[in-house]
This record gives C-alpha cells, structure tokens and sequence, in this order.
DNA sequence: CTCCCGATAT
DNA sequence: ATATCAGGAG
C-alpha cells in the first residue's frame, strides 16, 4: 500500500507546483474570453459552456458589435439571438437563458453585474462557475473557479478526490493560498489546453511532472 | 439523474 | 465513430 503524503509534504509539493506554474505562465491574470465591459464578459462565459473560448469568441466579435448594448440583448428577439449564437451549441437554452439574465440585470440591478455568489447566480444562465469567474475576473475577489480543467487536473494533481464542484472548491481553498485562488484557473486552464489534454496527456514533456501523482508514464 | 448541442481533434 | 469543450436547468 502506497504510503499517503503527510500535510506538510503536500504543502510542500503544492509550493512546487505554484512556483512552476508561475515561472512558466507569469503572475498576470489574463482572461481567455474577449470582452469590454462586466455584461459582455458574463454572456460569454453563459456562452462558453461546453464550448471552446476559441469559438465563443469567434461569435461574440460580431455579437457583441450587434447588440452593443445590454438593453438591446435584454429585447432581443429569441429566433435571432438564437441564429446569432448557433454555433457554440445549447443555443436554444442559452439564448433563452442570456435574453432572461440581461432582463434582470436592467430590470433589478440598474443594468450593473451584481457583486455576490447569491445574486449572480439567482440569474438565468448563471451557475456557481460562471459567478465565481465573475468574482474573480471582474470583482478582483479571491474565487476559485471549478470547470472541467480544474476539476479533471486538480484531482490528477492529488489535491481533491471529489467529483463534486462545490467539494472541489471547498478541498482547492484549503490547498491553495488565497492569493493564487484567482490564478489557479487560468494556469490550469492554460495547462490543460496544451499539455495536460483532457483525451491524451504529454505527460513527458509537463513540467509539472514530478510534482504529479496522476502522472501517466508513457512508452 | 437527464437533457441540452455544434465544432473540432483523434 | 467518439471524446471533449472556461456548465446549467429541470
């Protein structure tokens, strides 16, 4: 039986990994959806579920030219909105959900982008996610953001066991100093798009590597 | 739990 | 053909 790690050699291990993080990626926040303003960045992450940011983007750069403003997708007609964003997928619901959320935010919160967990996600379209990428992104709050690279490397990297969103963000808190909460996210993100591929891992060139227990060793 | 769904890489 | 993509609603 493999002897577990103890609390101070995970601490340690996660220190690596931080350090190599930054080394390679930098210490700067960048965001991988475009936008201008806190509504366009939140209809595109609504946009963005089970879809690339690569193809969100390709959308909004006209979508967002379209519909400039928030009062003009909070009337927007659902069969055009739904033409307009067809190819990220889901369209029916996301269109519908993007039309509801732009309505509540003209409507009750003075076409301003709410600030808390509660409110942004009482908004169509808007799960836990999505309202921390906003806390994090727009709010500069300290979040940790669950999507399917952090869940899929973080448990790779042995710092939760859980499948569970909400669990995983409680277990990466604990694991991860608040500082690099934000952070976290996006280099794992970036990891996860060039290396740590979801379908076929490079483990051999990571330079996360040794720090990996779920390391795959290759032939 | 199921369903939503197109685009892309393998 | 199949897995995957900055998930969320019912």
């Amino acid at each position: 039986m493999a002897r577990r790690e103890t609390k101070a050699q995970q601490a340690e291990r996660i220190q690596k990994i931080l350090a190599a993080l930054d080394r390679e990626y930098g210490t700067e926040y960048r965001c991988y959806l475009n936008h201008e303003t806190p509504w366009q960045l939140l209809i595109a992450v609504i946009m963005s579920a089970q879809c690339t940011d690569a193809r969100v983007n390709m959308v909004t750069a006209d979508l967002f030219r379209k519909y400039d403003t928030l009062e003009k997708f909070a009337n927007a007609d659902l069969k055009e909105l739904e033409q307009d964003i067809h190819s990220t997928g889901f369209y029916h619901m996301k269109a519908k959900n993007i039309i509801a959320c732009c309505r509540d935010l003209v409507d009750k919160h003075g076409s301003e982008v709410p600030r808390t967990i509660e409110e942004l996600t009482a908004l169509a379209g808007v799960g836990r996610k999505t309202a921390n990428v906003i806390r994090g992104n727009i709010y500069n709050e300290p979040s940790i953001v669950v999507d399917t690279h952090v869940k899929r490397i973080s448990r790779k990297l042995g710092l939760t066991k859980s499948e569970d969103p909400v669990k995983i963000e409680q277990d990466l808190m604990k694991a991860l100093p608040r500082d690099h909460w934000i952070l976290w996210n996006i280099h794992i993100i970036t990891l996860g798009r060039s290396i740590c591929i979801a379908r076929r891992p490079k483990c051999g060139e990571c330079f996360l590597r040794e720090f990996c227990p779920g390391r795959e060793d290759e032939g």
